[in-house]
DNA sequence: AGAGTGAAAATTGTATACAGTATACAGGGA
DNA sequence: TCCCTGTATACTGTATACAATTTTCACTCT
């Protein structure tokens, strides 16, 4: 075990403290370290097996990425998401990506029209199946789409930071009734618009399409707060 | 000398780290580290006169800040400012302004509208006295209230770190002539839109104001490229 | 009992030491 | 001349050691 996780260390990442922000990064979405919770970096760094230092640059990251709130002299404290970074986040993912279809809609050519339409097809046969990872992954292939087309390079990693912190609630999001649906559905008025080239309609349907995203977040964040 | 250092070191930072980022940044807008150079940790560290522990912590700082460009077991360079990574910029920062204009308007009260006339007139005496860097700060306070009003932290702390990458820039474009004027009158028709609560219009104007400040920093920028 | 105090323990911040990797350059061969 | 290769050097990545600060908790005094 030891041996493989050194090894996976190794492959995946040439340095420890990437490896070290995925790894901290997965215990806070898989719940090992709890909102709230304070972190001793000198107990994690022995627990995942290295010394503080890769530990502490690893900290300086999730802390601009909004995973950890650091106190000078009193440590790392795992965030805890509320409604209101929820509301924070959707509000502006809903301008980004509504900015990035607009101005992915000036250059976008048939090749990419028809990219979007097969991973919607591969979409509805997901839904299908019911196979909620997948569908996950696929949808935000087709977001990542247009973020990636807009030729605008911080916008991509910036969206992508925002949902990263939200990741966990943005899956379970899609256990919702009727949320597939939803989804491809909007997906399609979308794919329509940028097949007309019609830059300021596809703004408006993302951005609706990603505060739609929002309510169901929010329904899943509250079932999940009472429990 | 090296006393004063000192003092101002312990007194304004409790932590190094971020003295270091801040003084790492000053030296890359001073032109004291010039675009791609590349950043030695061990003579870096030795000149501010600390270890390489918080130098580095502060590198990881600055690269997600977009000073610094990091390669792996390569080290630091220091980030040069191209037209397209202006042009991305502002391409979301008149997304994000607009969008703070937007949600302000809707809890904006008198007083509110009264500070930003404030601040306007004020800019109007300094555009008087030509007084560059006092016009330049006024000018983002009148900026930074609605970000701050937009309720949406986030939002806020995005567009600090957009615009701290363009500093230089943006402060050099307020010199080009009629930039004073152009600026207040966009302010006015803004503070209009905020009196009408016509949210709508709060963000166009924004945006375009946003986009109108893109275009005097592009031609700066071409002044300085050619000089 | 409760507030206050002070020493001990734990934890973070900083410096240094060591290991591994990339770069530069000299020397040899085609 | 050009390319290849091996070695020396410089630099980054990681671990560890030390310093300073915060927290804990027992103890005292009111």
């Amino acid at each position: 075990m030891a041996i493989n996780l050194e090894e996976q260390k190794i492959r995946e990442h040439p340095l420890l403290r990437e490896w070290v922000a995925d790894a901290v990064r997965d215990m806070i979405a898989k719940g090992k370290l709890k909102p709230g919770e304070h972190i001793c970096e000198t107990r994690l760094a022995s627990e995942l097996g290295i010394s503080r230092t890769p530990l502490r640059e690893a900290i300086r990251l999730l802390e601009t990425e909004g995973f950890l709130h650091v106190v000078p002299r009193r440590g790392a404290v795992v965030r805890d998401i509320s409604l209101k970074d929820v509301t924070e986040i959707y509000e502006i993912k809903a301008a980004m990506e509504g900015l990035s279809a607009r101005l992915a809609a000036h250059h976008f050519n048939k090749k990419d029209v028809e990219r979007l339409k097969e991973i919607n097809n591969e979409l509805a046969r997901l839904a299908e199946k019911n196979d909620v990872n997948r569908f996950f992954k696929m949808h935000n292939q087709f977001h990542d789409y247009f973020l990636r087309a807009s030729g605008n390079e911080r916008l991509y990693l910036l969206n992508c930071s925002l949902i990263e912190q939200i990741h966990r609630l943005r899956l379970l999001s899609f256990t919702l009734e009727g949320r597939f649906e939803e989804a491809i559905a909007q997906h399609e008025r979308i794919i329509k618009a940028f097949e007309k080239r019609d830059a300021v309609l596809a703004e408006r349907l993302v951005s609706e399409n990603v505060m739609m995203g929002y309510r169901a977040v929010v329904t899943k964040l509250k079932q999940t707060k009472v429990a």
